[in-house]
DNA sequence: CTGAAAGCGCTTACAG
DNA sequence: CTGAAAGCGCTTACAG
């Protein structure tokens, strides 16, 4: 009942371990005859190589290490979509680490779980918070073990991150308002100590600077990224500006709850009030009123995150072609629907 | 560079490998100063035993393997999540493999993957269609590889699952209607095929039936589970039955649809028309109106899931408790809001 | 309390 | 074209 090992086969073929090793992997110089005696014993027996020993002589397993975050949202869950896609396509098995808070303690602990399973490499794709990414930067180094970040801050020095344009998301939707009319531009964010959600603080500013509008602090309120957030964000913006007509909400989510708001204090969408989102999920369209959104290509994201990855862990050929560090910053995608003017 | 293995240690301390072997599985009977010395050897050199070297000698890899699907899905999002969580907590590692089309052909491939990687269990967490589960049930029996079910047809003869209770769902969602005065009730099937839109609507017979309330085919209409399939199952529910005066969506994306139709179609919710979704998702309270759902215990399923794989894996005394199989259906709770009567 | 030997399932040079 | 030997990093009996 045992699994049949590469002894097996050999045995039942009257060859040696090595010429059924051979055959597994293709290796040229193996009597035609032979090979086909070895080819059906390994079908009748069902024989699989295992993994595992493989591993252990080649030093490579074939395994990345994904290190991930809020599997409840829709960005993460598409991130890893792309992510597993991918990999399977490289032949790459996947090790999930969910991060319930990504914070400090966990990095170290992390990092030399995922070294102790040999993973090939790791994506690092919790959101930037504190110094957690620069001490994953630091301990991949010295543990030589290829890292590929998403998201998060491109100017770091030295490390390959896949992500996207953050202040261009805050940039084209709030030009989107401006350019529909709005003259006093709100915005929920994030939670603050997401680089995203600053990141998209900042493109708001800059288009609001752009077209001449005023940046006042007060327009600013914070969310955690739940509807129920939105909502009471948008309370508060309008209770301090009657006279806003815009809010640009900083997922799709918040703008939900802003949608609701506005419904709830009798605001017409979009004559008195504009409305955008981020990410573009697929209910947005179906939201009341339709949810003018950003698209942010984070499949492809999680799709390039592995093949940088792969890249740096060397290929068939390792080590042959030394790739540096670089960046990749997609470029997000207006989605206009009825939500704003 | 290498990292430092076993025999590094022992030669710093200067004693044996196998003494360093047994201060890293608490072994008793090492001398304590000689324990403290490779503690410290340890320590110093960063030494982590090799997961991998120890899986191919005790035959257990701490890993479990998840087939799962549909991961930009809420439900599934959140059963990986609890999967994963309480997956951590036991010491195992996760290999993730996302099912794009669960049909038959991949079954017996992925299975193969997951045994050559030697995995200590799987997790299947495909829906039912057809007759994948019950090839991966023979293979897994052939295998003796430990396998859990996660929703599906419990009735599956010697398969272990852990599943809502997808009848009544139907059921609760359809009794609300009624009791809140409905008399026509129309119902958005997911995708046909799916084990669990199936029991969805045989509730949701069964309460029609419970109520005194006819059931006609044409009140049925086939969704794909996405927003956009609910609203035109809804246009069509609403121009076949005028007289409709209440919507079952069997998730909260075809409510979110349906409620779209509504409003386009002037209808007012809930006086002219109740509308319930499933899986109480956290935007549906900010659904305008905001939407009555059903709440399904999906993180548990997936911790349940794990513990008992767990217990078919056999813990530490691996065998000594035999686990017949056995099915736990966890019941689903209606969540009342403002969308119904 | 401690060590020498064998082996988990495979692959990599090295002979022939 | 094929095989005997050594070894990947660890653990499991077996001696002492």
């Amino acid at each position: 009942m045992r699994r049949p090992t590469i002894r097996d086969v050999a045995r039942t073929v009257g060859v040696s371990a090595q010429t059924v090793s051979r055959v597994i992997n293709n290796h040229p110089d193996v009597a035609p005859d032979t090979l086909a005696r070895v080819q059906q014993a390994i079908k009748d027996l069902g024989y699989a190589p295992d993994v595992l020993a493989r591993s252990l002589i080649s030093g490579r397993s074939h395994t990345i290490g994904i290190v991930a975050y809020g599997l409840e949202f829709y960005g993460p869950s598409r991130l890893l979509t792309g992510i597993e896609h991918q990999a399977a396509e490289l032949g790459y098995s996947i090790t999930l680490n969910l991060v319930h808070r990504p914070e400090l303690a966990e990095v170290k602990h992390l990092l030399n779980m995922l070294k102790a399973r040999r993973v090939d490499g790791v994506i690092w794709a919790i959101p930037e918070i504190g110094s957690n990414r620069k001490l994953a930067r630091e301990i991949s180094l010295d543990a030589s073990l290829p890292m590929v970040f998403v998201n998060g801050d491109p100017t770091a020095v030295g490390a390959t991150l896949i992500g996207i344009d953050n202040v261009a998301i805050g940039r084209i939707a709030t030009q989107h308002l401006a350019a529909g009319g709005a003259r006093k531009v709100g915005i929920v964010t994030g939670l603050a100590d997401w680089w995203e959600a600053q990141q998209r603080v900042a493109g708001w500013r800059q288009a609001l600077g752009d077209c001449g509008l005023s940046v006042e602090e007060s327009l600013i309120v914070e969310g955690d990224w739940s509807a129920e957030s939105g909502r009471q964000a948008a309370i508060d913006l309008l209770y301090r500006h009657p006279t806003l007509d815009a809010i640009f909400a900083s997922n799709d989510q918040m703008a939900l709850g802003v949608m609701f708001a506005a419904h709830k204090l009798g605001r017409r969408i979009p004559e008195d009030l504009s409305i955008v989102g981020v990410d573009n999920i697929p209910e947005a369209a179906r939201f009341w009123p339709s949810l003018t959104s950003i698209r942010q290509r984070l499949r492809e994201a999680g799709g390039r995150a592995v093949r940088a990855l792969d890249a740096l862990i060397g290929g068939p050929d390792r080590g042959s072609h030394d790739i540096s560090a670089q960046t990749t910053l997609l470029q997000p995608e207006l989605i206009v629907r009825a939500s704003s003017r």
